[in-house]
Order: C-alpha cells, then structure tokens, then sequence
DNA sequence: CAAATACTAAAGTTTTAACTTTACTTTCTG
DNA sequence: CAGAAAGTAAAGTTAAAACTTTAGTATTTG
C-alpha cells in the first residue's frame, strides 16, 4: 500500500522547480528533451539529469526513437503523491469527525479535565 | 489559482522524509515538538527547524502555549499541492480524451503534428 | 562518407539543505 | 527560589543536489 521508496522518489522529483515546470509542459503534450530544454536557462546535459529522475520516479515515461528521446506524462508517478496526500486529508477529517461526534455528545466518558467553560463560547478553529 | 511560491514551499516541504513522517503522525492528531522528536534519531532542534519549515508551508499550524508548542495538521498546505497534482492529472485526461476522439473519428483531417515543430524557430546551432 | 544532431556518461564545482553543537530564554515544579 | 523542561537562535559541519564542462556514442542528413 504506497511503496515508501516510491513515495520518496516521487516527492524528491516534485520537489525542485524545473522538474515541475518540465512535468508543466508535458502536460500540454510530449516533447523531446531538446524541445523541454529550450526555454530552460540551461544546459541539455542538465535537463536529461531532470529527465532521469523524473522517469525513475514515475511521473514521466520516455521513449528513444533514433536519436530523439520523447517524453510524455505517466500518470503512476502523480498518483502515488496524490494517493499520499489524500490520505493524509482522509485521516485528518476523520479526527475531526470524531471530535465533533466527541462535542455532540453531551454525555461522554471521556475523562477530560473538566474545566469551568463557559457554555456560550464556540471554540472553533478555521 | 495557487501562488507558485507556496506550491514551491509545500513540495519542498513534502520531500523530506522525516517531514512526511511528522505529517504522518500529526495525522494521528495534535503532539508538542518534543512527542514528535521522541521518536526520531536526531536532535530536538533539528525537528523544530523541520516543524518551522513546514509550518511555513502551510501544511501544519502551531501554537505555543506555556513553554510547549502544540502542532497539528493544517489542510491549507496539502491542499496546495493536491490541487496542482489535480490540475496535471485533468490536462493528462483531456489529452487523452482529445486523442481518444481524433482516433473514434473515422474521417479526421488529422494534422500529423501535436507540437508543431515552430517554423519560426531556427534550429539552434551550438 | 563527413558533418551535424540529439543525446549520454563521467567528473568536477558549487549551492543548498540537513543536522549538530553551544548558548540562551522562558516556563513550570518541587 | 533553584533546577528541570521545552523550546529557540545562531553558527558551523557534513552530505546531497544541481549544474557545468568535457568527451564521447549512435543516428540522421547533405
């Protein structure tokens, strides 16, 4: 459930700009590493260590055909950063649930510190 | 529609291990610097430095009562980085679906390039 | 076939980030 | 009130990443 290497690659990958404005332009269709180093204010030899991570990581694919290698988006890389995420979210909004199930009751067993609350403030947070 | 330098910060934040491990934690609801430091081997200071980082990334929310700071997720951040996540991932699907029509067309007066190699561009010489 | 193209591999440099140590502040607790 | 607890701030150290340069290898193209 969610490779944790595979977690760290994709992060790592999305972590650093020029890979996320790579994965930008591929959203908007393949290209070839020559076409992705183009606008980039450096070297071609950079862009294919870009590349690489970005591929080993699974966000992109890459095919070499001749001499052109061509690159396209792999959903399987976004997926697994996404999957983490909304997990995270999921586990969050739980708690809340639970906290609201814990404040609609009026009665809990819980043994809180039953502090003197003044009954009429609403403790919320945004 | 998400500020690059918060997307930058929240990806940042994400691609460190140890930072994941405190998101994941405080998915198990709220824990002071010290809960969160008990567990890992490394300093308490090194994890304040890692609380301060994602705190200013917007993926969790601190608040320091006495002389103890209570953390606890916030979803602001994972939602930055969730969103752009998304927004690839939908470009990704209206590709597919946009190619997926051209090749359901029987008759399509397809133009054989999808990036159309600009005609203006000289090709670069090194 | 010679030159140009589009990478690729390896090594070195530089920048960034993580982590430590030390010293200090503030807030409890006995 | 003395000392411990929980951070915090700053500086230094180390390790990882990003980027460059140089020297290649296949693959077209004229």
């Amino acid at each position: 459930m969610l490779d944790p290497g595979a977690v760290d690659r994709v992060f790592h990958a999305l972590a650093d700009p020029t890979r996320r404005a790579l994965v930008e332009r591929l959203g908007r269709g393949p290209a070839s590493v020559k076409e992705l180093a183009a606008p980039l204010p450096m070297s071609l030899a950079a862009v294919v260590q870009h590349v690489q991570v970005l591929e080993q990581s699974g966000v992109i694919r890459t095919e070499k055909i001749g001499r052109v290698r061509s690159c396209r988006l792999d959903p399987t890389g976004l997926d697994v950063a996404g999957r983490w995420i909304a997990e995270r979210r999921a586990l969050w909004e739980r708690r809340l649930d639970r906290l609201g199930d814990l404040l609609a009751e009026p009665d809990s067993p819980c043994e809180q510190r039953a502090q003197p609350h003044d009954p009429n403030t609403t403790e919320e947070q945004s």
